[in-house]
Parts: C-alpha cells; sequence; structure tokens
DNA sequence: GTCTATATGTCGATAGAC
DNA sequence: GTCTATCGACATATAGAC
C-alpha cells in the first residue's frame, strides 16, 4: 500500500546509496526546479559529499532521467493495472473515474517521482527530455485510446478533436498538483470525482449520469 | 490592436532601453524559467552588456518582478475590459465566454509577459513572489466572484465547492500554454469556445446551453 | 546610457586517498 | 562507497572610463 518507489535494485533491502540519492533528488526536482536543484543539495540531504553522488550517476542529467523514468512508469503501471480492475465494468463513466482515481493516486501518493514529469520536465535539458519521451508518448497514447473507445461507445460527445479532449482532462489533473492539498479535508477520491463529474458531464450532451459516487464518504 | 505592452515610460517613443529588457526579459522568462534565463542572455538579445542593466534595474528579481507585474495587469486589465463589455448581456454563458477569451487572448496574444505567470511564477525567487502576489490573489478574486455571481443566478451549478471551481477553470486556461499553438488551424476563439462548453455545460446539470456559438468562422 | 574589467560566489565534474 | 580537494566554467553584481 505503502510501496516506495522500486528501483533496479533489488528490494528488501534498506534505501541506501543510490536509492536515497534518486528519493531526495526526486522530491527536490519536484519542488524546486531542475536548475534549482544542486548536486551538493541532494548530497547533503542524502547523507553523503557531493562527489560522492558521481559512483552512482554519471551526470545530473542522468539521475534526473532515472527519476523521471521511473516516475513515469509508476504511473503507467497505475493506469493499466486501473484498466484491468475496471475492464469488465459495463459503465464506462466508472471505468473512466477509476483511471483518473490512479492517475491522482500516483501523482499525489507515489510522490516526487510522478510529480517531477509535471513541474520539472519541460525545462529539463534536451537530452534528458528526448530521453523520457518515450515513455511520456506512450503514456499518452494510453490515455488517447480510452478517451476514444469511451467515445466510440458513445459514452462521451465527440466534442472537440481527440486531442484536445485528452490535454484538456491530463492538465486539469496535473494542475492539481500545484493547489490540492492530499493531507487536507478533500480526500484524493474527492478530488477524482469533481475532475470526472466536470469532464464526463461537460463532454457528453446528456444530463447527470447516476453512475458517479459523489458521496464523499465512500471507502 | 497589436498594442505591445506599455511600461511606465512614456509611450510613443521606440523601444529601447528598459523597455528592450522587459521585453527580451519576458520572452525568456516565459522560455526557459527563472533560473535558466540568465542577465548576459538577456542583455545580449536586447543589443547590450550584462553590465548595462544595472543602470535599468536593481537586480535580477527586481526586472523579474516588474516582468510579473506588467503581466498581471495586462490580464486585469483585459478581464475588465471584457466584463464592462459584456456586463449588459443577459446570457450569463456570454458572459463567461468574454472573460474566458480575454483571459486566453491576453495569455497568447499579449504574448511573454502574462505567460511568465504560468511558467516561470512557481520557481521565483520568494521575494519575487510575494512582491507580485497581491496583483494575483485580487486577479483570482475576480475570477472567483464572477463565478460565485453565476452560481448565485442559477446559471452554474455548484456543485464542488467555489475555490476547486475555480481552479478549475483557470487550470484549463493556463495549462494550454504548453501545447496550443494559435497559429495552427485553430483559432484562440476556438480554444476558449472549447474550454467554455467543457466547464459550462460540466458545472451545470442542465444540457447544452443554445447561447454558446460554436460556430468557427466566427469573426 | 553603455562600455570594459573584475570581484565574489557556486555550480558540475574529476582525481585520488582511505 | 564515501571522503577531501580542486579545476574550470559561468553566474550576479560592482566600479569606473567614456
Amino acid at each position: 500500500m505503502t510501496s516506495r518507489p522500486t528501483a533496479p535494485t533489488s528490494p528488501g533491502d534498506e534505501p541506501s546509496g543510490r536509492q536515497r540519492l534518486l528519493d531526495v533528488g526526486a522530491a527536490l526536482l519536484a519542488e524546486h526546479g531542475y536548475a534549482d536543484t544542486t548536486l551538493r543539495q541532494v548530497a547533503r540531504e542524502a547523507g553523503m559529499k557531493a562527489g560522492s553522488i558521481y559512483y552512482h550517476f554519471d551526470s545530473k542529467d542522468q539521475l534526473l532521467t532515472e527519476v523521471l523514468r521511473l516516475g513515469m512508469t509508476a504511473v503507467t503501471d497505475a493506469f493499466d493495472e486501473a484498466v484491468g480492475h475496471s475492464r469488465d465494468t459495463a459503465d464506462p463513466l466508472v471505468r473512466l473515474h477509476a483511471v483518473v482515481q490512479a492517475h491522482l493516486r500516483a501523482l499525489f501518493e507515489f510522490g516526487p517521482y510522478t510529480a517531477t514529469h509535471v513541474t520539472a520536465f519541460h525545462y529539463a535539458p534536451k537530452d534528458v527530455r528526448s530521453g523520457v519521451l518515450p515513455l511520456r508518448d506512450a503514456y499518452e497514447a494510453k490515455w488517447q485510446n480510452l478517451l476514444d473507445d469511451l467515445v466510440a461507445d458513445g459514452a462521451l460527445a465527440a466534442t472537440n478533436t481527440p486531442r484536445v479532449r485528452r490535454l484538456h482532462l491530463l492538465d486539469l489533473m496535473n494542475s492539481a498538483i500545484h493547489w490540492f492539498d492530499p493531507t487536507g479535508t478533500e480526500t484524493i477520491d474527492d478530488l477524482a470525482n469533481s475532475i470526472v463529474e466536470l469532464f464526463w458531464v461537460g463532454a457528453t450532451n446528456s444530463a447527470h449520469s447516476p453512475a458517479l459516487n459523489t458521496d464523499r464518504n465512500s471507502p
């Protein structure tokens, strides 16, 4: 449930060395951006000196690339799992809600790794971006296919272009990283409900769908 | 129509010195962020040397603060003008559409000054942020009041909290800076339509409102 | 108003001891 | 694996000539 990001290192041993650098690097990167995150800062918060980083990584860019890669892997896995669990569900609204919830959970609960894609990716060096772009494109394609399927099922109205429809939904979810506080009174599920409801009813011509549970005390 | 951002300097004279630095600084800031925008770069593209900047500004932070201030003034003026022009309009959807259009026009046509608020504000030094925060809060309050009025009129459903409603709409508009190309086939008005339609129908319980003109060839 | 020259600091990265 | 020490590049900012 509260599993930490899993690096290619064998699980079971407590986070040390490389893993600590990744965790700290992701946190600093998500909060301060690429340029303002210094290796000296990463090293200090990881309990070592700046020079020691180069035993684990070849460069600052490589550390950042690895953080972004792990983050995109995490949301992609969360997406696939949610799709798998809801594939037998008839109601397309429930399916949409499941993946939105999965994306938001990854964004807020998995933590800094995924958040870096919203806050730091765009201003990272070109080499870093191009190294992670295939993973990002693949993830966006998953969303595009899902929304296209919902339109094909007649569950979503075909307003706007498919691309704009996808971008609007992803913007709604990702932008929340700048203002939503998951430790506050509103839960992540509340946020998922508000976004799905907005997007869903907005993209279709019909009135309220009865399937969306807006009860804030649901498990 | 194509008026440039007006600095506190007297209008009429061609942009020189301080104004050129502001224009270049805003452009670089919007594209590369705060930390990656160097004064050497700003000076070079403005046709002068780095040291000369300090005749016009006391520090990099002050230049950035001024850019952000001008940007927020621009969107605020655009908002007020749109509200003034549509205040006598009965249809609340038309009023909402007018301000969304005004915000997007300021974001894309006025250019880098307003875009910096989306791309660079969050990662600017604390002193810079606090120096512009009152202007930002005032602008957000305008949107909050407008949406609250629409809810009070029964034009928008009172789903979610008022704050979340406002943030979602602003997120939809501002996030488009990362992917929308105003020089492409889709116009800014098209984007405004797509956002208003999504938000409007999504936030209300009724079906399509007949007032929104979705004709892409409207003047 | 703009220039040159420079002070001062911090960054990423390397080399080699332990 | 982590340390110390340091190199070279580049940043903001300053001082003073023109």
